[in-house]
DNA sequence: GGCGGTAGTTTTGTCGATAAAAACTCTCCC
DNA sequence: GGGAGAGTTTTTATCGACAAAACTACCGCC
């Protein structure tokens, strides 16, 4: 998930048995981005320390890791939770990844160089020709799809040489990716987001960064407005019994 | 530091006494700002245990959030050490800042309600009547201004109405912050930080777009150009002896 | 003389226990 | 009947100890 942050990429690379700390945490992410533990809900560190069967430290420690990557909310002495995910921070979300991805890809399209074109041709191609879902019938996650899809988006913004911008841009892709998993069944087969993506990808190898910008904007908003439509109930989950 | 982070703020601002580990986590943010920990050296858990006068679990929990922030690098089962500061990151980072930060205050003009532009001129004149050196006489950090200069560059962007991309921005900030504090005495006073504040400060209120954001490029440019220029010796402070 | 393997040392990651803080509950009083 | 308060219970934050892994230094071998 966080492949493109750069404390974790070679350790996990190499390491054939990852720390116990990294095992919950992964778990424990992908847990909480496919909803197991709903949005705003409690995590009792005993009650992870029995599910993910390790003591408190490599709890606690995932947690803080979390914590700070934003999926998971700390109170000081008052335990960890989960992070909310109301409409209000769908739509914060959404227009900071219009702000700040339009702003990579002109810079890409700017300066991106023939490594780069090429790159997100083959990224696209391989995005395209991967099913959605990975049941023809209904919708069912496909992880091959979504690997491509984040690796799409991703090359299209790498020309722009600023990896921060980029490592960024990777962790509003998750928090995006959350939102999307909490409204499962989302907007499928209704919306044709492969014709979307083609025409951002030729836009941005054409160099037309008006048009790129304007299609990578829509593309975001459309998203944004299927999932705040498709799941409304979600909206206020927290409540956790005020103190009357 | 990081007030602007959602996690922090509230804990922060209520409770009297902070947990262990968050004290350990904010001296030690301070310690590698400062330089008292050099980029790249390594930081034992019980060198740390001593210095701090804490147990391994709080340690290692400041270690891992401050891992989660960037400033401190963490590698499975080999510890952790201080980020690395050389040019080509502090390049990354002017980058970025000018990508990001720009298509902000682009937003900030063109949404920026009464609210936002009476905060950006208050919190310029606050910065203004704010002496940059604490001593008159030589350059010696003034934490007033810094605070306030922090606050005013948070304000300019504070109009474009998306937390995340605003959190970002603080965050990008905190970075260049260190920076500037490792290559202490830094172009003071050959350069009038005053008048670019000023100029900057009255573009944004003036509504003029492109005239504020080409002078808030340069003002990063420059400062990026001054640091590069003043602190070429600490470039690749890592080493730390090969395996040779 | 250089290199590979091996024993010893340091350092990390993990566990279980414990003290402190918060949350909850139950009772008593108005 | 409602609310405040004391006692109990849950939960967190911290500590010290231990096992596993990495690093170091040494020794023998080619």
């Amino acid at each position: 998930m966080a492949a493109l942050d750069g404390n974790s990429v070679e350790a996990a690379a190499i390491d054939p048995i990852p720390t116990l700390a990294r095992q919950v945490m992964e778990q424990l992410r992908r847990d909480i981005l496919e909803g197991a533990h709903p949005p705003g809900g409690r995590l009792r560190i005993e009650s992870l320390r029995e599910r993910y069967g390790a003591g408190a430290s490599p709890i606690r420690e995932a947690l803080s890791q979390l914590a700070a990557e934003g999926l998971v909310l700390r109170v000081d002495q008052r335990g960890f939770r989960v992070a909310l995910a109301d409409s209000a921070m769908l739509r914060d979300l959404i227009e900071t990844r219009c702000l700040v991805e339009t702003a990579a890809l002109r810079a890409s399209i700017a300066r991106g160089d023939a490594a780069w074109e090429e790159q997100v041709l083959v990224s696209h191609h391989r995005l395209a020709r991967t099913p959605r879902s990975a049941d023809p019938g209904r919708f069912l996650p496909n992880p091959e799809w979504e690997a491509h899809h984040r690796a799409f988006h991703l090359a299209l913004l790498d020309g722009c040489g600023a990896r921060a911008l980029l490592a960024f841009c990777a962790d509003l892709q998750d928090r995006a990716l959350r939102f999307r998993y909490l409204s499962n069944q989302v907007a499928w087969p209704q919306r044709d987001v492969g014709a979307e993506h083609k025409a951002i990808c030729e836009a941005a190898i054409g160099r037309q960064a008006d048009e790129a910008c304007a299609l990578l904007e829509a593309h975001y908003r459309r998203t944004g407005h299927f999932l705040s439509a498709a799941a409304p109930r979600e909206d206020l989950p927290t409540g956790q019994g005020p103190s009357t």
